[in-house]
DNA sequence: ACACATGTAATCTTACTGGTTACACTTTCC
DNA sequence: GGAAAGTGTAACCAGTAAGATTACATGTGT
């Protein structure tokens, strides 16, 4: 992650929190003993700690049933904002080519 | 990266090397200049032999035009599928859950 | 009381990005 | 021929981040 500048309101984890986890009535504890991370792994991805892996995304996509793209797609999204944000000074000084 | 096990033939860089930077008549070298990254750095990317990162997403985006999101989005997927790869037999024992 | 879930913290390992420096090779131009 | 620039590699270092492990405090339900 990083992105402790600038906080986003929702992050991925939120929403696995407040919205598929309840769909799905697992816990954490139980979510990650199937997934086969360590607790505190999840935890910290629901609390929007840590970034969501492209790993990451493979096993909450099985166990959610949904694929990984989803859950990747959102996290790029945020890694993507947040990159702009800390280089919005120093892309100005970068120019713009166009194809021959 | 990581990647050094199972070598897909198109990385986003040969994309660039190939494709973007000669229709940009723009040299490695300098590309990196106006991007204000290392000659090596930029190298490794077009190599295959580093991942984008959405900062240099965002250098690429201004440099070329087009915006982070297209390299962006082709470095994930190409990460996705590499951790498809490394995953597959771990993601068998992960449980698909219906949602309530 | 016991088991379980949860939040949080510290520590350690591993891995990757990015910069720097250096060297060898090729091409181009004077 | 020689200087300059581009290129491909390699080694080294610093910073950053994920993930596992261990530990502790706190709830909550049986």
């Amino acid at each position: 992650m990083k992105a402790e500048r600038n906080r986003v309101p929702t992050h991925p984890g939120s929403i696995l929190r407040e919205i598929t986890f309840p769909a799905m009535k697992v816990t954490i504890s139980q979510a990650a003993r199937e997934m086969s991370v360590s607790r505190q792994s999840l935890h910290k991805i629901l609390a929007g700690e840590r970034a969501i892996t492209p790993e990451m995304a493979v096993r909450l996509g099985k166990f959610c049933g949904n694929g990984p793209g989803l859950w990747l797609r959102m996290q790029v999204a945020h890694d993507l904002w947040s990159a702009e944000q800390a280089l919005s000074e120093e892309i100005e000084r970068i120019p713009t080519h166009q194809a021959a």
